[in-house]
DNA sequence: GCAATTTTGTACCGTTTCGTACATTTTTAT
DNA sequence: ATAAAAATGTACGAAACGGTACAAAATTGC
């Protein structure tokens, strides 16, 4: 919603939402703490009082840069889950999906910038709740998908695949940082899946 | 092998051993990045010039301290993978093992210095190598156990169930920095244990 | 045109950072 | 004793850090 009312005074020049994108390549490719306001300013190409103006200081930051990732991850990844009946090819997918948000076409992944950076600065409260946020986030839809492909499934079963799909997904962040290639992960998310899948099937 | 030649000079009375202690702790509950020389001074005692003696410039104290968790785990958990013949129970105690390692009898987690606080700092080739290395040694360990009790089994299905059981440990790291309860961790390896052993048994 | 209003970057502040030069202390060798 | 050798901490320096005051710029209302 912009530009409701025209105001008085100098118009803003500044594309926040551009801004925020460079935020989030760079914390997440850095970490918290390894990254200056003066790396996020020649980033951004804004100076650092207008990042403290859109965006608050430092932690708010990047607060707001997992919120966007946050989004990215289930606008572009999660209808993955539910493209299709076949639990298998979802999950394939879905690790898929989530790869190419890790890699970025890049060689050099970025990486995740909740599961992969977020750890290591949990000491800061509101990161660290942020970070369970986010777990309780992917059991939550892995629990749902996986419920509606195995109805039926002793409670227990569908917890124990749940938590072998989420923690899939969470390893993949720190392989992804130690250099393996897209394809290898790609390739493990999808013997993960058959893995999973087939779990299921025998109840 | 101390003191094989009584030299001259002043004689040392500073013990690296518990100073290497004291910066393992450091880093891993707070990260390369965020642990300054000064923090690193006031938990180990020495004065920043002598841990320069010591370890050398705060890059390589990380690196060292990596080295040493690592040595802390094949010491203290991995024993575990091979004090049975049960799979299930020799992955479930491994778990059990390196989480009372993550969590070290406190509430809070100091997490895993190497799967928890390295991902954030792998712009470093150094880290990123050192990361790389311990994926690959888990994933090592996973197979050499699980081949072990599946001798038989198919090369994917072998593989697949390496990368069920190393992922789950590197995700348990992220786990409990996002404040989990060591118990709960506990019960979802043994879940995660018990899952392994049985889709191998059916071949 | 002129005042009010909003956006923006320059310039600055105090603190913290990593790293080291150097003097001091404590030992051995003669 | 005295010199050589090794260990250690005080004190310093240059740079980077997060954060902000304030003046300049750009618009609207009158």
């Amino acid at each position: 919603m912009p530009d409701l009312k025209p105001k008085r005074g100098r118009p803003a020049t500044i594309d926040t939402d551009a801004a925020m994108q460079s935020v989030v390549e760079l914390f997440r490719s850095k970490g918290f703490d390894a990254v200056s306001l003066d790396d996020l300013s020649e980033a951004t190409g804004l100076s650092r009082p207008s990042l403290y103006r859109a965006f608050g200081n430092k932690l708010s930051m990047y607060i707001a840069a997992m919120d966007t990732f946050g989004v990215q991850v289930m606008q572009n990844a999660v209808p993955r889950l539910h493209a299709t009946n076949d639990l298998e090819t979802a999950l394939t997918d879905f690790y898929t999906a989530m790869l190419s948000i890790y890699y970025r076409d890049s060689q050099v992944a970025p990486g995740c910038l909740v599961f992969g950076t977020a750890p290591s600065s949990a000491d800061e409260v509101k990161i660290q709740s942020r970070l369970k946020f986010g777990l309780e986030q992917l059991d939550d839809l892995m629990r749902l998908r996986i419920l509606e492909s195995a109805p039926n499934g002793s409670a227990s079963q569908i917890e124990t695949a749940v938590y072998l799909a989420s923690n899939t997904l969470v390893a993949f962040s720190a392989r992804a940082k130690s250099g393996a290639t897209e394809s290898d992960l790609v390739a493990m998310g999808a013997q993960t899946a058959k893995s999973i899948a087939s779990l299921l099937k025998r109840t």
